[in-house]
RNA sequence: GGCGGGUUGGCGGAGAGGUUACGCAGCGGAUUGCAAAUCCGUGAAGACCGGUUCGAUUCCGGUACCCGCCUCCA
């Protein structure tokens, strides 16, 4: 069996991989918080752990991985969007707004993911569905004298947990001294954090026994990993961004909740994508979506690619260059199923995987050594000599499967075919917007409303302002349902 | 201020104490009505200053610069 060696952030050493349990490998990624449209960087840890899933799907066998990924959908940013959105007019109750927010983005996200490849994992917990798992978790952390509460708070206290700081190397002392956080009055140390809060009647809330109130973040990973993967598994992982505080505080919630249990053997951390040297995040504003890229006519295996062509470990710039590069090989890899293999729809089954690509990834998750390979290959392939259907063209696109590109050379059909729903959604939206000057008019908005009503069904978002009609595809959108 | 990561050829990007990384671009050739694509071949590197060593881009120390975390963020 292939030796697999991962980085742990927690030792900061390579180290070899034994699972728990080899029968079932279980393992964590920290995912969203739902309250708007994935940023390229969110996509990073998601594309990065499904090839780790991947690879330890093909190690240990695809019945013996449990991978789950959470949704955080309570959230102070969430209740935001849905206050915003009602305050522009948006019809229904603050929690029907946050509801309908939520199952959007996961919507989205969902597709957004799908279109780079990436497997949904085995379980995607709600917060939302595991409030009394938390609120559990919170009572036992205050029994234990780890936790206290305070005017309707509930906070962590840090000074309980002797290995607090550990994982991202800082002592509580030292975070104190250099701290820039405000210190809420009912802290008993600066460093302690909430893990309930309370809601006023304007805001979503649940009854606790410490009155009606909402979890802090951190704790919804702690509870839901526990239900779902039990007090210790094999590997946890998430941005770098993430190791302080929201991983630290989890470690804390989780080791004095569960004394007897490790949490996580390992933590995997990947960098940061940065856009122009820059770390990509809301409050630079200089992100982009992977919706964004997708509807430039991006295909989603071309961002994948990118996204291996540099180590998890390393930060990674998206550049114009990198895309290209990309999408060259993608084509590449593309004629040669044409020229190379005679049924262009064969039964992949991962059994003639390369072993040198399995070995590269093996090794800390190596995706450019991976490629290398996967060039050598593509390479020796090509020349004029190879015949077709060998043993290595097969395992050539066996390897492919398994890496998760399936489509190969989608850049040429798909930016034909952003172009032609671009222009046919602009004509639409043209014409839309001369038939809602009319409707203002005249008062009728019957027509308006139909040519709406036709659109989403076609998987278009319709937004209307006052700067006229916008219209983007959407996740399920379908360009052979739009009106003609 | 505290903590962590990094600096490789024109660009991207790995491994290894001594032997060609690799890809893209460039250059030469083949092919092509022209072009594109493709195929064959090819030059080019490791921030700076010391140390260890027979030998360091690879190990150790220092300097400079870059990035991240410490505040919502993957």
């Amino acid at each position: 069996m292939v030796e697999i060696r991962l980085t742990n952030t927690r030792t900061r050493r390579k180290q070899v991989f034994r699972p728990i349990d080899p029968q079932n490998v279980r393992l964590y990624l920290c995912g969203p918080t739902v309250y708007d449209r994935a940023h390229l960087g969110n996509a990073r840890p998601v594309v990065v752990i499904d090839v780790l899933v991947r690879l330890l799907r093909h190690v240990h066998g695809a019945d013996h991985v449990t991978y789950v990924r959470n949704f955080t959908d309570v959230d102070d940013k969430i209740n935001a969007a849905a206050l915003a959105r009602q305050q522009a007019g948006a019809p229904g109750t603050l929690e029907e707004l946050i509801r309908e927010r939520t199952r959007e983005t996961i919507g989205w996200y969902h597709a957004d993911m799908d279109a780079l490849g990436a497997m949904r994992p085995d379980h995607e917990p709600r917060a939302t569905d595991y409030i009394s798992q938390m609120i559990a978790m919170i009572q036992t952390l205050v029994d234990g004298g780890h936790a206290y509460a305070r005017d309707g708070h509930v906070l962590f206290r840090v000074r309980s947990f002797a290995d607090y700081g550990k994982l991202s190397g800082r002592s509580v002392d030292d975070m104190i001294a250099g701290a820039r956080v405000e210190v809420a009055p009912f802290k008993e140390d600066p460093m302690d954090f909430v893990l309930w809060k309370p809601s006023d009647a304007g805001l979503p809330g649940w009854d606790s026994p410490w009155g009606r109130g909402r979890p802090g973040w951190h704790i919804e990973c702690s509870a839901m990993s526990y239900e779902l993967l039990g007090e210790s598994f094999d590997i946890h992982a998430g941005g770098i961004d993430l190791q302080f505080p929201h991983h630290e505080n989890e470690i804390a919630q989780s080791c004095c909740a569960h004394p007897h249990g490790d949490f996580a053997n390992i933590w995997l951390h990947n960098e940061m994508l940065q856009v122009e040297g820059k770390k990509m995040s809301k409050s630079l504003g200089n992100f982009f979506t992977v919706r964004d890229l997708l509807d430039q006519g991006i295909p989603g295996e071309v961002i994948r690619l990118v996204f291996m062509q540099t180590h998890y470990r390393s930060p990674m710039d998206w550049t114009e260059s990198k895309r290209q590069n990309a999408a060259h090989h993608l084509a590449n890899w593309g004629r040669i199923r044409r020229h190379k293999l005679s049924d262009p729809l064969p039964k992949f089954d991962g059994t003639k995987v390369d072993q040198r690509i399995i070995e590269a990834l093996a090794d800390d998750i190596n995706t450019p050594n991976a490629l290398t390979r996967l060039y050598e290959m593509a390479q020796e392939i090509s020349s004029a000599n190879h015949p077709a259907d060998s043993d290595l063209v097969l395992s050539f696109f066996d390897t492919l499967h398994f890496l998760g590109f399936k489509e190969l050379d989608p850049q040429r059909l798909s930016r034909r075919a952003a172009v032609e729903n671009a222009t046919k959604l602009s004509e639409l939206a043209e014409r839309m917007n001369a038939l809602r000057i009319e409707a203002k008019a005249s008062k009728d908005f019957s027509a308006v409303d139909a040519l709406k009503q036709r659109l989403l069904a076609a998987g278009v978002e319709v937004r209307m302002g006052p700067a006229g009609v916008e219209l983007l595809p959407g996740p399920d959108f379908d360009a052979a349902r739009l009106p003609g």
